[in-house]
DNA sequence: GTGAAAGCGCTAACAA
DNA sequence: TTGTTAGCGCTTTCAC
């Protein structure tokens, strides 16, 4: 293997000054840099990231926590995460958590190791809670805890959540059900905090019976719809807090041989590549996925620079976008 | 920090004996394991892996090549290559390539930067062509290339599109027309080759002017079928060669105020989430995307301990989902 | 502008 | 079973 010595030595020069053509090029003379680079393109040097790093302390790689890769708005976050962690010199490890807060930790822990120099959680939750949190280099993105030592980037939830509903309202609902993730998630209390508040301000009841628990998943959407749709008196919209529970619950009421919009409305939240294409094409809320990635990786960058950023909380604009899902509820 | 150093001191060894009983715990007498666990604890020590993985010249790190890491096929897979990684104590570097080679080869030249011990390649194509692949430890999957120097696992394509063309046959149609992929791929070819032995066998003619290009995505399926049906004489069925393709062209047809399968019968490959919640739900090839992963990452793990692999190439088993989105042509 | 040399925290001969 | 010690390949003072 060629190292850096073999360079000096062909170049005629001392490590050091390989070292510096490396990373400083301007500290140093443009004939011995052109000398050094010449013996590292006649050898094909490549240097050794693992020594370089281990002598900076420092790993130039991030770790992200994802509770689920395979969920489509994830897959977008992570995408703007890489790209801009990808131009700052930045390797993105991705820990798919499952939502297990042991595994979270684990991948946290990399950071401790050297393995990571900071992380971005994409869940709810701290990793080690106990304190240690304090120390690593961290931000929280997407569904965010309170804890307002750590920077987070989200979207406004309950402004977003009650935007729809009152679109909903408007369209003459006045039973509207919702299809929610887990209770303890952040993003669902905002979400129906959004919820109640549209219909309070409309002189609606809030009837806890409307409210469904899923898990943001297919499959959880299908039997929350089910469920609510086998209410003695049902509900004549369906509010799901994510695109995929709103397609399972389109697919669930197409099995109970309903049709949308027309005999239900149904609406979803993220607006995932499918949303597009469901039929028919759901109307939903736009999250800007691709930007909550750059954004928090370049928070993460600026605390890797040394930056202050506690108290730090950037909310992103969310978008209505109304296609065809959702109607004026039968007469 | 707390090095190596302050556990051999306080715990009254050497270093090398605090080494050990971190890696090969039975080379050290119960006593003094116990002396050295006990300061471990004490002072909450967690070894630096980075001087590890620098000394021992393994980064335990492997990347993978993916053209697109939102295609939910790949997050399946990923997560089975994540799943075995993590227990063999390997961490998973995701390069979202876009299936620009400069992307990709940047990524397999960690390698030789030490940052990654070996690369799983979901591409058809290999990383810097130029002879350097033969020392990096690559095993490629899914999308495979032809080079037998590579280990390879991958789908049987070529039997399942001729199993899917033979029931769309046996269905009665006549006219198939194809949305395929980049027909650099190898997944196309192969594809492609089992729809035209369907045909053959059939004593049916192959028709170029029915076979569209798209991306795998499904705006590139919503076009090509679009092509399609406007041709003069359109197909009675589309072979859409993944599930994105299929749902967009579903979605094209739908827009054109045709029936699925009544006016049209589509089928897809991969069987991704959504194929169960089309509407109707989408009758496809079932690719073990999880499977595909966790084999990967085995063969990977074998060549990474000095197995030699080349001239190995796995296959494995697809299957025929039936579900509602192909029926009979029309009379 | 350049070089000598001291680490960075760990592993792995080798010796005892 | 344990300790001594020489690296691993690079960066970074500190002199010159």
């Amino acid at each position: 293997m060629t190292t850096i010595r073999d360079i000096s030595r062909l170049a005629g020069v001392s490590v050091a000054t390989v070292s510096r053509t490396m990373s400083n090029p301007d500290k140093v003379s443009p004939a011995t840099r052109e000398k050094v680079e010449a013996a590292i393109r006649e050898t094909g040097y490549m240097p050794d990231m693992s020594a370089r790093n281990f002598s900076t302390r420092k790993s130039k790689t991030i770790v992200v926590l994802v509770p689920d890769i395979s969920n489509p708005f994830f897959s977008r976050v992570i995408r703007g995460i890489e790209h801009t962690a990808q131009r700052a010199g930045y390797s993105v490890l991705l820990g798919d958590t499952r939502g297990e807060s042991e595994i979270e930790d684990s991948y946290a822990s990399m950071v401790r190791a050297r393995l990571a120099d900071g992380v971005i959680q994409l869940n709810g939750r701290l990793p080690m809670e106990n304190g240690a949190v304090a120390d690593i280099p961290l931000v929280n993105a997407c569904d965010c805890v309170e804890d307002a030592r750590i920077p987070k980037i989200q979207l406004d939830n309950a402004g977003a959540a009650r935007a729809m509903t009152e679109y909903l309202v408007s369209l003459g609902h006045r039973r509207i059900g919702v299809t929610k993730g887990p209770s303890e998630s952040r993003l669902t209390r905002e979400r129906l905090r959004g919820y109640r508040a549209a219909l309070e301000a409309a002189g609606l009841p809030f009837d806890e019976g409307l409210i469904a628990r899923g898990d943001f998943s297919a499959s959880s959407g299908r039997h929350a719809a089910t469920q609510l749709m086998a209410l003695g008196k049902p509900p004549t919209a369906l509010f799901c807090l994510s695109d995929e529970m709103a397609i399972g619950a389109m697919h669930s009421v197409w099995e109970m041989g309903l049709k949308v919009p027309d005999d239900i409305s149904i609406v979803g939240f993220d607006d995932i590549l499918f949303a597009e294409y469901c039929k028919p094409p759901l109307t939903t809320i736009r999250q800007p996925a691709e930007e909550f990635g750059s954004k928090a990786m370049g928070m993460l960058l600026s605390l890797l620079q040394g930056a202050h950023l506690a108290e730090t909380s950037q909310h992103l604009p969310y978008e209505m976008v109304i296609r065809q899902s959702a109607g004026r509820p039968k007469a």
